[in-house]
DNA sequence: CTCCCGCAGT
DNA sequence: ACTGCGGGAG
């Protein structure tokens, strides 16, 4: 799409600008803009129209982006919370063929869950457990319905605020604003208030920021914005950003973000090992500790550093974890996915 | 090497 | 407030 449009050039704040798009702005007047958020723009419906305007023009069409059931809605949020999108998008539909509704999931064992989320590469297999817990949750507490609200969502194992709200946006249209790294990105950018404050009240400027009772379409929006043209390497004319007129970063050329924790290096990493040991135990039902110490890793001797005791601990965190069963036959000790 | 739509346990 | 948690892709 060309954009064009020199941006940052006019700062005039006139504007009802670009759009015409169907959302009304903001109920008139109530919030007067900035009441709550100093540091917000004072044509907060011109803001609000423009993201929403650019939202609809051309977004990714993402498969759960095309449905509103509220486990279909979190199953994608779970398996997205660190892994690509593009490689979410066929885990995410072998496993609703597999498992399509909360009750199906809660009767599942475990063990396959496990088995599923490890061998379709999606990491952090805890979240396979997680979901498993939810759709029993579901289930038990709530006679199959999900709950609507972001707080009654939270409730659900593996469900922290970000994913309650995510849920409560797209399955229910009920949510508050979603704060994840890509919105305190475009946040942080975007405003000069966010960029400059000691400690940035992200929560309170995202909701001040979203058109009350749109929660559905702004935080797709918003997080489409983050995705797509405000990532790390900002695209803000590659992708028509939609925002530039008030962008303290494209005015000022400062697109710096906030810090992300970075993470220890994964090669050699305890985390490598665990993922190993998950994988392996879900393509072979059980194993005997040498063998699996064999398997996944070549310097594995039962006397060494890396051998039996070594083992024994990432075993033994895996079962506290709930993940892994730990049977003693005799002399032998088997390991199996719980 | 870094990045990627967080969360639970402590 | 801090720590641990997978693994593919660029």
């Amino acid at each position: 799409m060309t954009d064009s449009d020199a941006a940052a050039a006019d700062a005039s704040d006139d504007s009802e600008a670009a759009s015409g798009g169907d959302h009304e702005a903001d109920g008139g007047g109530t919030d007067g803009g900035s009441g709550d958020a100093p540091g917000l723009p004072a044509d907060l419906g011109a803001v609000r129209g423009a993201l929403v305007d650019w939202y609809e023009a051309d977004h990714r069409d993402f498969p759960w982006r095309r449905t509103e059931d509220a486990y279909e809605i979190l199953v994608s949020e779970v398996m997205s919370q660190q892994t690509q999108l593009d490689r979410v998008v066929p885990a995410w539909e072998d496993f609703l063929d597999e498992w399509p509704t909360t009750a199906d999931l809660a009767a599942a064992d475990r063990a396959d869950v496990v088995a599923f989320w490890s061998d379709h590469s999606l990491g952090y297999n805890n979240r396979a457990k997680y979901l498993h817990e939810a759709a029993g949750q579901v289930e038990s507490e709530y006679g199959g319905a999900f709950p609507e609200t972001p707080d009654e969502l939270q409730e659900l194992m593996g469900v922290g605020p970000y994913t309650a709200n995510a849920v409560a946006s797209f399955a229910f249209d009920n949510g508050d604003a979603v704060v994840d790294t890509n919105v305190k990105r475009v946040l942080y950018r975007a405003f000069a208030e966010i960029h400059n404050a000691d400690d940035p009240d992200y929560e309170t400027v995202a909701n001040a920021l979203m058109p009350a009772g749109e929660s559905r379409i702004w935080n797709n929006a918003i997080m489409e914005l983050g995705g797509v043209a405000c990532g790390k390497k900002p695209r803000c004319d590659e992708a028509s950003c939609p925002w530039r007129e008030w962008c303290h970063a494209y005015q000022t050329g400062d697109f710096t973000a906030p810090d992300v924790p970075t993470q220890p290096s994964f090669e050699g990493s305890r985390r490598q090992f665990r993922g190993r040991i998950v994988r392996l135990l879900g393509e072979h039902d059980e194993m005997d500790l040498d063998t699996l110490g064999h398997r996944i890793r070549v310097d594995y001797t039962p006397d060494g550093e890396h051998g039996r005791e070594w083992l024994r601990g990432l075993l033994s965190d895996l079962a506290d974890d709930g993940l892994v069963k730990i049977e003693e036959e005799d002399t032998q000790i088997i390991a199996r996915l719980q």
